[in-house]
RNA sequence: CGGGGUGUAGCGUAGUCUGGUAGCGCGCCUGCUUUGGGAGCAGGAUGUCGGGAGUUCGAAUCUCUCCACCCCGACCA
């Protein structure tokens, strides 16, 4: 490509609104354009940059054996009453109606069309199992786009549905897809990591989640390094302290704690550390019709409440946060010191295993101003009525295999894998005729990769001062050649042309920056955008026979002869 | 949806408090000079100051209202 004749769009400056590295340096090189809250053009540039990664995504999914199809962006609302997604997935569903006022929805995933699908055209166990995925865009309503493409609301997605006469035979095809995404991302030359995820609104068993590592990730992930064990932190387990609880030594007084609400003030004023102090949380828990009881639920005073733990619990499904008032009417008190000591019968208590092997603690009085210490169950309180791993785990806990201690990362989910089982083919009773001719309901898996989520992430993972370094399978063009002077030097330009012809000729992405720019411009966008390998053809090297070569990662650039320049390069791109 | 904030040229912004000719940098166009790290000089184009209503002789500026976007919480590839 020559540059002339591309679209090179790139910007000194960042949109104000941009705040991670990723979403700056993709606005700056001109990757992307907002045209709306989560909706963006993908630019010529960087269209190949996603084209790519599909690429790379398709190739891999077809030699796992998956079957590319394509269905419809737009859905009939018709088979989401069927699975009653409809009203379950909320605001989040863009919904549609058309001329006729018939109601459709822009599809935020593809499971109903899917099934669907299946029922209609799987009628024999002597078709399964089979593999069907699509590369399509969605549309997801979310609460708060950010962060570019890596929440957009209209995204690229790869979807793949697996159907199966046995539960044995989905595991293996999730488990050839665990393999498929591994490769994905390792084509793609991505720091990753696989971990144990909660269904979610999918639902299903088995699941996991793909995890590009960053700083700046959404998700927060735990894993051990003495084992292969890791799971997102939402669902990774805390494991109930190992030493019983001790004997209560001090005796239950009241301190004074004016200003100090939060844990770690109560813990700085006493001298004590905060893991002698406990939280107590105020939550709303529906039961029955518009029925709520107020719940207590607590936590060391370090430790953070798991909502999806919490949400498993018996009884717990339908949660909230109290409202201030809420807890003024059932403690007679504030919030800042509540606690659970010598509150009525009608409030519950829920407890996390850590706090019940607790004792002589710190907890707030319910009483304007004032903590307890010294605090014992079974002396100064009933033991908790319901205790459970409700927190998150932290680092340094023990992995739940028992092998090692944990540590915490941040990752961004870009793929997801499920087990659903009969879920969707129940509801929309997909079967097929099995071997004795009994008819039976269909196993399911379902796989998702973020396409355009990938690229973001790339760059979250790949950059400099300089801009983007992307990895080599997802750069736009793989070689930059760039002449010095191109319109004044027959010399330059001549060299220039057939270097690029030559690379071309080999099949390499090529770009040639024939805009005469200046060099300080040339550079400073051929590095922001990105281009791995970059060739500076100028008379002064010229005249010995030179160019220089420098990879993106590179300091400084080197002298290589112009006749070994395509060796070299073919060397760097291998 | 709740809380906070911002809307001025393609991008970044000043001006708003204290009403009176809409300004700067980058980018863009023309010409000349320049050409190894985002050039210099000269000239030029681009603004319904987010929309609407009001107050006023006069509104980017004050008031009301609507809208869009961004940031903090619950969703997810």
């Amino acid at each position: 490509m020559r540059a002339s004749q591309f679209f090179i769009a790139t910007q000194k400056e960042a949109p104000q609104e941009a705040e991670l590295p990723s979403h700056r340096l993709m606005l700056r090189a001109g990757l992307i354009k907002r045209l709306g809250s989560g909706l963006y053009t993908w630019m010529p540039l960087g269209l190949r940059v996603l084209r790519k990664v599909e690429t790379v995504v398709r190739d891999e999914m077809n030699k796992a054996g998956a079957l590319e199809l394509l269905m419809p962006a737009v859905q009939p609302a018709e088979l989401w009453q069927e699975t009653g997604r409809w009203d379950v997935f909320g605001p989040q569903m863009l919904k549609i109606t058309d001329r006729h006022e018939r109601s459709f929805c822009f599809g935020p995933t593809h499971e109903e069309v899917i099934t669907d699908l299946a029922r209609r055209e799987i009628k024999s166990y002597k078709q399964l199992p089979l593999n069907f995925y699509q590369i399509q865009t969605k549309f997801r309503d979310e609460i708060r786009p950010r962060f570019g493409v890596m929440r957009a609301r209209e995204f690229v997605m790869k979807d793949a549905y697996s159907f199966h006469t046995s539960l044995e035979s989905l595991e293996s095809t999730y488990a050839t897809m665990y393999q498929a995404y591994s490769n994905v991302f390792n084509r793609l030359g991505l720091k990753f990591r696989a971990v144990r995820a909660d269904t979610g609104a999918i639902g299903g068993d088995g699941s996991h989640e793909f995890h590009v590592l960053a700083d700046s990730g959404e998700d927060a992930l735990a894993y051990c390094p003495a084992s292969d064990y890791a799971a997102n932190v939402e669902l990774a387990e805390a494991l109930p302290p190992s030493e019983p609880r001790a004997a209560a030594q001090e005796t239950l007084r009241e301190v004074d704690t004016p200003k100090q609400t939060a844990c770690e003030d109560v813990a700085a004023l006493l001298g004590i550390s905060v893991t002698r102090t406990v939280k107590a949380i105020a939550l709303m828990v529906a039961h029955g019709e518009g029925q709520s009881r107020f719940v207590l639920a607590l936590l060391r005073g370090d430790h953070s409440l798991n909502e999806i733990k919490l949400a498993k619990q018996p009884g717990f499904a339908d949660f909230r946060f109290a409202t201030e008032e809420e807890i003024r009417a059932h403690l007679n008190c504030p919030p800042g010191f509540i606690g659970p000591v010598g509150v009525s019968a009608e409030v519950s208590v829920i407890a996390d295993h850590t706090v019940a092997a607790m004792s002589d603690f710190v907890c707030g009085a319910n009483k304007p101003k004032f903590h307890l210490a010294g605090v014992n169950f079974g002396r100064d309180l009933p033991e908790p009525s319901l205790v459970a791993d409700i927190r998150n785990v932290i680092n340094g806990d023990p992995s739940p295999d028992g092998k090692g201690v944990l540590e915490l990362c941040r990752g961004i989910e870009v793929g997801h894998i499920f087990q659903l089982r009969t879920k969707y083919a129940e509801a929309m009773n997909a079967t097929y005729q099995a071997e004795n001719g009994e008819l039976k309901i269909m196993e399911m898996g379902c796989y998702g990769i973020g396409v355009s989520r990938i690229v973001g992430a790339a760059i979250e993972q790949g950059n400099d001062a300089r801009g983007i370094i992307f990895p080599a399978a997802m750069a736009p063009f793989s070689v930059a050649i760039a002449p010095i002077g191109m319109d004044r030097s027959d010399a330059v330009k001549d060299a220039a042309l057939a270097l690029y012809a030559e690379l071309q000729q080999a099949g390499i992405d090529v770009l040639l920056d024939d805009r005469g720019e200046r060099p300080g411009v040339m550079f400073a966008d051929l590095e922001l955008i990105g281009i791995p390998h970059r060739v500076v053809i100028g008379d002064r090297g010229l005249k010995e026979g030179q160019v220089e070569y420098q990879a993106r990662t590179d300091e400084q650039a080197q002298s290589v002869a112009l006749t070994d320049i395509v060796a070299k390069l073919t060397q760097a791109l291998a």
